[in-house]
DNA sequence: GAGAATCAACCTATCAGTAGGTAGGCCGTC
DNA sequence: GACGGCCTACCTACTGATAGGTTGATTCTC
């Protein structure tokens, strides 16, 4: 069947939806087996400890991130709309209220994972850093982001903006709480 | 003895280490009782649930936020030098990086709270955004702090700030990283 | 002696992980 | 083209450990 996913891709799905909701310990590989309609020690198979699994979803997910930012600088016409389209990637993490981006939801379960996946962590964060420190050199030529000071501060400022108004957000369940916290950087951009 | 805690004290405390190190889900009460010192059965005596424990928890740290922050505004000359005491706050929170506030690090865990906790969660973040609208709206009037658009919209983007700078240093374990996020919100500062 | 605090001993459910095995696809060789 | 060997994917059944929580007795303190 074309385009059917692999179970293996079914589980790393399920089980970034798990921590992204729940964190890494709020979930058990009894849960994803139940959600996947597979037994538990299948995906032992797939994924031998649970540490497995947080690694390449962690992986999986700095690619795919990466990804998407760059497809986002490449579509946009300036710096401000690419800032725009980042907040809304954040935005849209959210889902109902309930979820956040696999780095947010990771961070406070830091002192779980192992350095393997606590390294691939970091090195995740400081590539989307450097991305929004591109974003704001650009904005210092064409001048669609308003109020810049160095870019090398904003970036860091700006993802844990983004970060912390996700956090309000689930911890309120109100994606508009999102809204709130970034109403001002939003605000920012021109025209 | 004079200045002894109470093993209820001493179990709040634990417990909120243990929340704020590792997250709701990442310690249990065998961890509280080989850490304070007494059995599983005596915890379970002044905290007859975990989320009891988890509801006492974010009630009491409601009020010493509260309590700390209008200490940072009653000594503080201005606005400027208020909102210099909360990023300070918050920075202390993170210990050697393997740390966060309560409130950052339960709002991961959302999914895992019963319905009270959760509220009270929601409560004292309202609160905090609030005050630091105050700060913010005294900061008109003093000139204390650079390039202020509206208090209503700066507070929950500074507290979103501050939040998701903790998440950044926890996942580096670097306290320095949240240094580097608030940065350029310590640089607006006057003075 | 009453109430608060603590304990040992226990419960059931679940945790991550393992042992050992089955079913079926694919690939070579005769 | 049938056979053996090997593979992936999945299974049942289980392990030892730990989870949160309960019971009832004991000790401490006023």
């Amino acid at each position: 069947m074309v385009g059917m996913k692999t179970t293996r891709e079914t589980l790393l799905d399920l089980g970034e939806q798990a921590i992204r909701t729940r964190g890494f310990a709020g979930f058990s590989y009894a849960d994803l087996a139940r959600d996947a309609g597979i037994r538990k020690a299948s995906i032992h198979h797939h994924f031998p400890a649970k540490a497995d699994l947080g690694l390449v979803l962690v992986e999986r997910y700095a690619v795919d991130l990466a990804g998407a930012l760059d497809a986002i600088l490449d579509e946009a016409s300036g710096a401000g709309e690419a800032l725009r389209g980042a907040i809304a990637l954040y935005r849209d993490a959210l889902q109902d209220g309930t979820s956040a981006c696999l780095c947010a939801a990771l961070a406070t379960d830091t002192a779980l994972l192992d350095e393997a996946t606590r390294q691939a962590l970091k090195t995740t964060n400081d590539a989307t850093r450097d991305w929004f420190e591109r974003v704001y050199l650009k904005a210092k030529q064409d001048g669609s982001i308003e109020g810049i000071g160095d870019p090398a501060k904003e970036a860091p400022a700006t993802l844990a903006l983004l970060q912390g108004a996700q956090l309000l957000a689930k911890a309120a369940t109100s994606p508009e709480v999102f809204d709130e916290a970034t109403d001002s950087l939003s605000s920012r951009i021109s025209g």
